[in-house]
Formats: C-alpha cells, sequence, structure tokens
RNA sequence: GGCGGCGUGGCUCAGUGGUAGAGCAGCGGUCUCAUAAUCCGCGUGUCGGGGGUUCGAUUCCCUCCGCCGCUACCA
C-alpha cells in the first residue's frame, strides 16, 4: 500500500463545541476541503483532519448545566459537528476529539519531553482570580477593578504555582525560521503581523492549572492538568498517533503541510506552536494558513425586520454544493467576506442557474432531441471547435497555481469566464438548433465539443462542487474513457485516447434533464 | 499611542505615471436548444478630501478624514 505519492497533510482549526457550528467555521472547514479535494485529484497521499477542542473550564460547565457528565456532551456535540460537515461534503480523513484517550497519550509524552529537555518549570503564579469565570483575569480586562462578566463579585486575589513554558528562548530561532521559510505563514499580509509580534519579545506562557478535575494531568505533576492551548495545538500531531504505541502514521504524515486556521489564532500557531515543537524536538509544520472570517451582514440587517435566515440552514434548503460555492467565490480566503441571502440569491441564479446547470440542460436537451442521447461515431470526432483560442494546458497549469495558494475566488472566476462563458457562447455561435434541420452531421459535431465541454468543466469544479462536478461527469458515458476518480487538470486538455461514443446517461425525465439548479426567487424587497 | 492595510461606477472588486476596467444588478436588442436561460450592445464614475513632485497621477510623496487588522497566555 506503500506508494511514493508526494503525502500531503492539511488540518483545520479544532472546534470550542460550546455552539454550533456557524459560517465562520464553515468558510474553514469548506476551503481546507477544496484544497484537500483538490490534492488528492492531483496524486498526493492527502491525510485531512479536523476535529474538536473539549479541554476547556467552559465545556465541564455548560456539561454540568445540562445535567451531563462532560464527557456525554462533547460526544454528543460532536456527532452534531460531524454531522454538518457530512453534510456539507467535507471529506476529512480524521476527526480528533481532545478527550480521546489518543490525545491524552500523545500530551503526556510530548509534554513531558518538553521537561525532560528543560524548557518547562515551576513558578507560583499570582493573579486576579474570577469565581464566576472560574478564571484568571488580567488588569486589562478588568472593568471597575472587577470582571465584566460579574460585576458583582470581589475579584480573589490568588497564588499558584503553575509550570511556564519557556517560550522566551525561542524568539531568534522563530524569527530566523520566518526568514529562511517565507512561505511559512500565509497569507502574505499576516506574516509581518507575526514577525513584529516574535521580535518585540516573547514571554513564557503559564500552559498548567492547578485544580481541574476535566483536562489532560501533567504526568510530573498529576495534580495539575494542561492548559487548553498548548494541548490544543497539539492535536495535530497526537491524531496521527504520536505517543501512541504504533507511531507509523505520525512519522508518514508530520510535519504538516498547512495548518488551515482563522486569522485571529495566528500566533497561537506560528509562534507558539512552532517552538513547542522545537522544544520537543519535532519538525515544524510547512505553512500555515490564517484564513479571513466570514460576516453575517445580511443576517443584521434582516433581523429588524424579522426575516432572519441562519445562513447554516442554506445548505439544506439549496444544497451543499450552493453553499460552498458561495463562499469560495465570494469570500476571497485569506480576506474577508459577507454573507447576505440577497447575495447568495444572486450568485446563484447568475453562476450556478445560468450558466453551470443550463449549460448541463441545453446540452443534454439537444443531445436527447436530436440524436436519442447516442452520438454515433462521435469517438471520431476531435472536439477541437469550442476549444478554439483556449489554451487549457495553460488553464490548467494556471488553475493548479491558483488552488495550490488558496485562491479560490480567482479560480472559479477563471473557470467561468474562460470555460463556462466560451462553452455557451460557442453554443450561440454555431446554433445546432438550427443546424439541425440542415446538417445533423454538422450538429453532431458541435454536440460531440459540447459533451467535451461538460467533461471539462466537471474535472475543473471537482474540488469545489463535488457533487454538481459528478453529476456532470455522470451526465455522458465518460467514465468508459477516463475513470472519474483519476481525473486531473491537465486532463481537459484533451479527450481522451480512445473513447467511446458519447451517450447521454443523465436521468432524464420526459426526455429532460433536471435542473441542477432551480432558479430562486430573490427575497422582496422591504 | 506604535506598526500595517484599506477607501475606484448601485453592489463586489481588478488595475496602470500618460484617453478609467471586469462580474453582478439595471436598460435595450437577439436567438429559441435550455431553468424567460444564452448571445450582442449600453456606464459623462470628482478613482475618500487637500497639497506636492511631474510635461502629465487614480497610479509617487506629504497631510487630513473615514474604516479595519495586529499590538504576547485563555481559539
Amino acid at each position: 500500500m506503500s506508494s511514493d505519492r508526494p503525502k500531503f497533510y492539511i488540518t483545520t482549526a479544532i472546534d470550542y463545541p460550546n455552539s454550533r457550528p456557524h459560517i465562520g467555521t464553515a468558510f474553514e472547514k469548506i476551503g481546507a476541503d477544496a484544497q484537500a479535494r483538490f490534492r488528492r485529484m492531483h496524486g498526493y497521499d492527502v491525510h485531512f483532519l479536523m476535529g474538536n477542542d473539549e479541554n476547556t473550564i467552559k465545556v465541564d460547565q455548560r456539561a454540568t448545566e445540562l445535567g451531563l457528565g462532560p464527557k456525554a456532551y462533547v460526544d454528543d456535540m460532536a456527532l452534531q459537528f460531524r454531522q454538518v460537515w457530512s453534510d456539507l461534503n467535507v471529506s476529512n480523513d480524521d476527526f480528533i476529539q481532545t478527550s480521546e484517550p489518543r490525545h491524552h497519550d500523545g500530551c503526556r509524552k510530548f509534554i513531558q519531553a518538553v521537561y525532560d529537555a528543560g524548557y518547562i518549570f515551576k513558578k507560583a503564579y499570582t493573579g486576579l482570580y474570577c469565581n464566576g469565570c472560574e478564571a484568571f483575569k488580567t488588569e486589562k480586562e478588568l472593568e471597575n477593578g472587577r470582571c465584566p462578566n460579574h460585576q458583582g463579585q470581589e475579584l480573589k486575589r490568588i497564588e499558584e504555582e503553575n509550570y511556564f513554558f519557556r517560550l522566551s528562548a525561542f524568539g531568534d530561532r522563530l524569527l530566523a525560521h520566518y526568514r529562511d521559510n517565507p512561505d511559512f505563514i500565509q497569507p502574505e499580509s499576516r506574516r509581518n503581523e507575526v514577525y513584529n509580534l516574535v521580535e518585540s519579545g516573547l514571554q513564557d506562557v503559564s500552559i498548567t492549572r492547578k485544580g481541574f478535575s476535566w483536562g489532560i494531568p501533567v504526568p510530573f505533576d498529576p495534580e495539575q492538568t494542561i492548559y487548553v492551548w498548548f494541548d490544543a495545538l497539539l492535536n495535530y500531531i497526537t491524531a496521527l498517533g504520536y505517543g501512541s504505541d504504533d507511531e507509523t502514521r505520525f512519522e508518514k504524515y508530520w510535519p504538516a503541510d498547512v495548518h488551515v486556521i482563522g486569522k485571529d489564532i495566528t500566533r497561537f500557531h506560528c509562534a507558539l506552536w512552532p517552538a513547542m515543537l522545537m522544544a520537543a524536538g519535532l519538525p515544524l509544520p510547512k505553512s500555515v494558513y490564517a484564513h479571513g472570517f466570514v460576516y453575517n451582514k445580511g443576517q443584521k440587517m434582516s433581523k429588524s425586520a424579522g426575516t432572519a435566515i441562519d445562513p447554516m440552514t442554506v445548505y439544506r434548503t439549496y444544497g451543499a454544493d450552493p453553499f460552498r460555492y458561495y463562499f469560495l467565490k465570494e469570500c476571497v480566503f485569506g480576506g474577508d467576506g459577507n454573507f447576505s441571502e440577497e447575495r447568495f440569491v444572486e450568485l446563484y441564479n447568475s453562476d450556478l442557474a445560468n450558466n453551470l446547470g443550463n449549460l448541463y440542460s441545453r446540452t443534454l436537451s439537444m443531445c436527447v432531441r436530436y440524436f436519442g442521447g447516442n452520438l454515433e461515431g462521435s469517438a471520431a470526432i476531435d472536439p477541437v471547435d469550442w476549444r478554439e483560442g483556449l489554451d487549457l494546458d495553460a488553464l490548467a497549469a494556471e488553475l493548479e497555481g491558483l488552488v495550490g495558494t488558496f485562491e479560490f475566488s480567482q479560480a472559479l472566476v477563471t473557470i467561468w469566464s474562460r470555460v463556462l462563458d466560451t462553452a455557451n457562447r460557442y453554443v450561440q455561435n454555431t446554433e445546432p438548433f438550427k443546424l439541425i434541420k440542415t446538417d445533423p452531421d454538422a450538429t453532431k459535431v458541435v454536440l460531440a465539443n459540447m459533451a467535451d465541454a461538460l467533461r471539462v468543466v466537471a474535472i475543473l469544479i471537482k474540488p469545489f462542487l463535488p457533487a454538481t462536478a459528478e453529476i456532470f461527469y455522470r451526465a455522458f458515458n465518460f467514465e468508459d474513457a477516463e475513470p472519474w476518480s483519476t481525473v486531473r487538470y491537465p486532463s481537459i486538455a484533451r479527450p481522451p485516447m480512445n473513447r467511446p461514443d458519447w451517450t447521454v446517461t443523465a436521468p432524464l425525465a420526459d426526455g429532460k434533464p433536471f435542473p441542477l439548479f432551480p432558479k430562486i426567487q430573490p427575497p422582496k424587497e422591504s
């Protein structure tokens, strides 16, 4: 089973199970998924990890409120998260919960290794403790000298011995690493932020807490548990079996090729995490990609009008692909974006219904109507006509560059403008619906070209709209020429060798294909 | 406060030292295979305000206004 295929290990941030998945977290998973699917298509041995972050005090509190044990609570939440990701067609290979034994085992091994290396020390920590939050507060957080969330309570000055990680020892090494690996932090705009931060000097950080039962006990001092941030980052290696009896997967996939995270947690991933790995003597991830946030603009506006819709219900109504398309096209991955129902409908109708879905419909309809679905002799037709002016080799290469660097929006814009528009224009210019009256053979040539266009589109949208892509590919018997599982972007450049005559294999009703994206009536202005 | 970014037609954005561009929306036309889709045509926008450099700036510099990010422990 082992192969010489290059491996590609991609992760997303693990989520707090305090609340349900929202558009922000969905944005991250969808982007990572597009990348994972793209890499799989192109021969990488991909391992795609997601998970939930469960060793927090709040989880314990919330579970208690619900009258549940913390484990029962997080397991139930994990089930719900996994269901949403599955509904969105997110193709993660693994899902780790940090309450799992494999995570605990790995964390213990890791913290012990860092301890043995001399980067962990015990220090008395004095701080203002809020009973309401069960947490220490910094001076900055206070309002009127009290916790902003619990103004009725006095803060207690508590002195506690905690273990600290000697983060301060890694500043120079981190800076050197950023310099030697310019692609470590992406996108570019995040790079200076982190660099400035580290350059300004790092402080040692407390990495354990005393007196909590929910969490991972420190192996060299069982009265303490590992503080959530220190353990959370470790999911990227514990999920691979680090610290277990069998570390072959860890050895195979680590270091990660990219950690996909939100921009708010950049510093943890670009400073703390690499320092932790250095301390433990492990290789550093190759890159960290910090995506932007998606704001729920439409929600805010319509809330007062009483017509609020939860964007997370959109995929249930319109399907996962339109949902995915919206975020991948409308929101530049490295920057911030907005969700609004109005914009969703606009994009859905214009890009998906009018361009993509309609090309599918008109192609199949004419094939069925004029030739009973069988383009006899089409194997001998070289579909060069619709491609005139298109350099598909160059296009494939250009798109590979864009997708590989998370420029999904630009990639989709390019596919639509260069391929879909070209195909629709080709139909308009050749007018097969007129040609059929005078020259069936010429018409067949046009339709064979259109079939080829569908094949090309199917391949190009595969990482983004996996369900639609497959429907396109199954519209004709393309599978007989090249299996869907092995198509790659370069496959678009030329039709498969030894292809059969194309035959419509799409499901039909009354000789017509089903509308892939039924138009949505625009929401009424109020 | 410091560092960085942004402010371009209704919306989302691209762009260059030398007559301002795209997509969507809108308007008009066309075709009829198709989900009233496609295709063609249509935008006199002070390129945030002001100043400067220049033969000439939206593009370079300064300043002002507005918005945003980061500014080290709890996603």
